[in-house]
Formats: C-alpha cells, structure tokens, sequence
DNA sequence: TACCGTGAGTTCGGATTTCCTACTCACCGG
DNA sequence: CCGGTGAGTAGGAAATCCGAACTCACGGTA
C-alpha cells in the first residue's frame, strides 16, 4: 500500500503546513521577542536569507506576520507579530519547556521567561472548562469525519 | 552577511531539531492517539513509508517513542510513546486549537478532545507558579547568553 | 502444497527543497 | 567619494522528499 493520499483531517496538520517548514516557527520566536528585522533574523535564526525571505512572505500571507516600515527614507521594515501570531506562542513555550527539561542538564537554560508574577514561567496546559492541568489520561479523542477511528480507549 | 553559523541557543531549536522534521509531529499524534502500527501511520500520515521508517527510528533515538511487539510469530510491532513522548502533547494541543480557531470556519473541527470534566478540551496555557493564564504582555525575555539581547521591552 | 494477503519495512530514480556564496540596489555618514 | 548597512535576489551544489516497486516472513485457505 501507497502513502495514502488523504490522511486524517486534522488541524494539527493544517498548522503543521502553515509553519512547521524549516525555521518557521524560529522566525516566530524572533518576531515575538522583538527581534523583526531581517538581518537579525538572519543572525538569531541562522538560516539561508532566501529562505527566510520565503517564510517571511509565507507568514506573512497566512497572517500571522505582519511587514511594518519602520523608517521611510531609506525604506526600512521590521516584522511584527499579529494576534494570530500571538496565539501561536504557547506552542513556543511548550516547545521550549519540553527541550529545556529533555534536552538539558539543569542549570544551563539558554533562557528563562520571567512571568508577571516573578517567577520564572513554567508552562501549563489547563481545561479552560474545568481549569485543571490536562492529562493524557483524562483526554478522549472523538473524531467528527466519518471512518477516522482511534484505536486506543485512553485516546488522545 | 551570512547565515550566521552560531545562532542564537535555544530550547525551541533544539526540539524542532528532533521533532519539527516533516510529518514528525503528525506521527506523535497518531501514535498518542494509540495507532501505533506501521501502515496505519502510513496510511493516517500520507507520508512515504522510507520517511515514516527515518522519522521513527529517529523517534525511538530521541526517547520519544519506544518500538513494542505485540505479536511474536509473526512478529509484529507497534510504536508507543514514552513518558517523554507524552510531554509533548501539549504542543499538539496547542497546535491543534490553533488551527481550529484560525484555519476552520466554526463547526467543522476534524477531531474534538474530550476533556474527563465532560467538555470539549481549550486547552489555556497557565503559569505553574501563580496559576494566571499566561498572556504575551506578561513575559519579559531573560537571555542566559552573553550578547543574545532581546529588544523589545514587553519581549517574549 | 500452492497461492494470496498482511505487516513492516528497504531500494530505487527522479522531483523538490535547502543551503551557501555572491551579487544587487538604495541609501546614509564622513 | 568610499565604505557600511538593510533588505533582499541569483545560481548552482547538496540534501531531502516522494512514489512505486521490491523484499521477507509469516498465516490462512483450498
């Protein structure tokens, strides 16, 4: 049997082929941080600048960046972060959290977010029905197209 | 310039290094979802079968997944994750309530988590020390690198 | 026994992507 | 006038990805 050539419906994949290319979300993590010029991109990020010019307009058409000039005269821009862009940064977090606790011996964090309350953040993901921290445990996956079954009982 | 060939350390790199390769994280949520067998990866995935075979030992290097039989005579094999596999769930939750929200008209969600509270899972990414749902405006950046400096003062 | 089907891959050549280096173009400051 | 910076583009080599076909070990069945 072949790949087949449709697999799940699935908005993990659908996120997945917006900004799961090489560097994609590195460009997020530097727009977030402030960092939206292209040559710092290109420093903090590490890759190719023809392929960084390919992501920027990619996220950029998908709306989760946005190109803002922030001098006229000589022309010169700086990208920005939209709301939607915004939401994506708890998938950093969790990103960073899971490499800084797998990764790492501790001690050496490349980098500590401090949250408002002053601790350092440990992210949690919490039901916003229940507030509870979500378990693997507690979850049931229930697929809403037809003939996409879930074999385990302990579904997630 | 050139793509800088030190950029800038970080945790979110180093776990794309190992999980942000093409249909990697689609493999994690099959196999979270329990469809841990070779050809139902494949056919859940559409990705080629000799990806799927790099993707899943690479997997299995990292720890993420472990290789089980299920059957001896004939030998059979099912993939399953480990502890730290498990971690990494919250990115695909995270994830995937992205692109319910910004990918979907409302009301065609592929799959919907049920949270053991009997809701369907939004998943809120909160601070482990104060509880707060954690906002971007509530982050500042603390670099643990000499020169890797964040310019934005509300960084994240 | 002969044959077909299944699970779990491997092998192959070709199509895509990525990477690296160099180049451009517009402007600014001295 | 000269060098430097910001923001890219151009071109070819290198690495990846893809699809289809092939393998191999077994199990069922007729």
């Amino acid at each position: 049997m072949a790949a087949s050539k449709d697999p799940r419906p699935c908005s993990i994949a659908d996120t997945l082929a917006l900004v799961g290319e090489k560097h994609s979300l590195l460009v997020l993590r530097e727009v977030c941080l402030g960092n939206g010029r292209f040559d710092q991109l290109v420093r903090n990020i590490g890759a190719p600048r023809d392929i960084l010019a390919t992501r920027l307009r990619r996220l950029v058409d998908a709306g989760i960046l946005v190109k803002q000039p922030y001098s006229e005269r000589p022309q010169r821009f700086e990208y920005r972060p939209t709301q939607a862009g915004l939401e994506l940064e708890p998938v950093l977090m969790t990103l960073m959290a899971w490499g800084d606790r797998h990764l790492r011996g501790d001690g050496d964090r490349p980098m500590v977010l401090e949250h408002s309350c002053g601790q350092a953040l440990a992210p949690v993901v919490t039901c916003r029905a229940c507030g509870d921290e979500v378990r693997h445990e507690d979850l049931t996956a229930r697929p809403q197209a037809p003939g996409w079954t879930v074999t385990g009982p302990t579904a997630a």
